[in-house]
DNA sequence: TTACATAGGGATAATATTATCCCCATACCA
DNA sequence: TGGTATGGGGATAATATTATCCCTATGTAA
């Protein structure tokens, strides 16, 4: 966490969703968590492609806004988990919305990608 | 635009759905343009907020994706207007689900804000 | 002793995104 | 001539986000 210079103006409900699940691995997390991907070390595994601080910093934010609920056993070697809370788990429908639109839209971004640069429409008459 | 350095992974839809809508303004653009704001003037009119700079860059990638068509007229002074297509329609029960998540959310979420560092949970017992 | 597993975070570098400022072109109008 | 409206973008600065590396701590097992 650093301080922020940008305010960020949260007066629509677009900008605090972005807020809350805006970060690289955020959307991730909450799908293994609910799908029992709860300890630490098991997410890392999960999501090799991300290091262990940004996921470490992505959970930290998803119990600051209450998203997750982490729970520490004082044992050694630690043991923490991490679990959806009720506002988590709203999120599912959302999540899994966002995955399926992107999912349908595969092909026709992996087109788009190809033809970057089309020329617009310009109407001759009107 | 740049050259990203770092390639993006868009092998799970959740990853493409950010890259189409994940952009400052981008879910505020196909909003508006659903609702019949059409032309740039309009358009940063609605978004004083928003630099016309970064709105004409991310009406461009949603053009570049096809979420919008552009039309120029051959006018002066210019006449531009964006429409949405299929694929942009098709992205606006996403929008609005966001959009609602967020409003719902947004008592907690200035809540959250305030206790921001609580203490985590440690299980005596287990 | 050494290595391992576990969870976490500091310091810094690299990259990505957005903000700011200022310029272009052109028809029209006063 | 000078100002306005319109759409667009270059150059650069500022900020935000993520990547990399490496260190802490501790009980257990080899």
């Amino acid at each position: 966490m650093y301080e922020k210079k940008i305010p960020k103006d949260f007066s629509c409900g677009m900008s605090i969703t972005f807020e809350i699940i805006g970060g690289k691995w955020k959307p991730c997390l909450i799908d293994s968590i609910n799908r029992g991907v709860r300890r630490p070390s098991e997410l890392a595994k999960k999501h090799p492609l991300a290091s262990k601080r940004v996921l470490n910093l992505q959970l930290k934010e998803l119990e600051a806004y209450g998203v997750v609920r982490k729970i520490v056993y004082p044992v050694l070697p630690p043991k923490v988990e991490y679990f959806l809370t009720e506002v988590g788990e709203s999120l599912l429908p959302l999540v899994t919305m966002m995955e399926n639109w992107g999912s349908d839209f595969m092909d026709d971004f992996y087109k788009s990608q190809e033809n970057m640069h089309t020329d617009p429409i310009v109407k001759e008459q009107f």
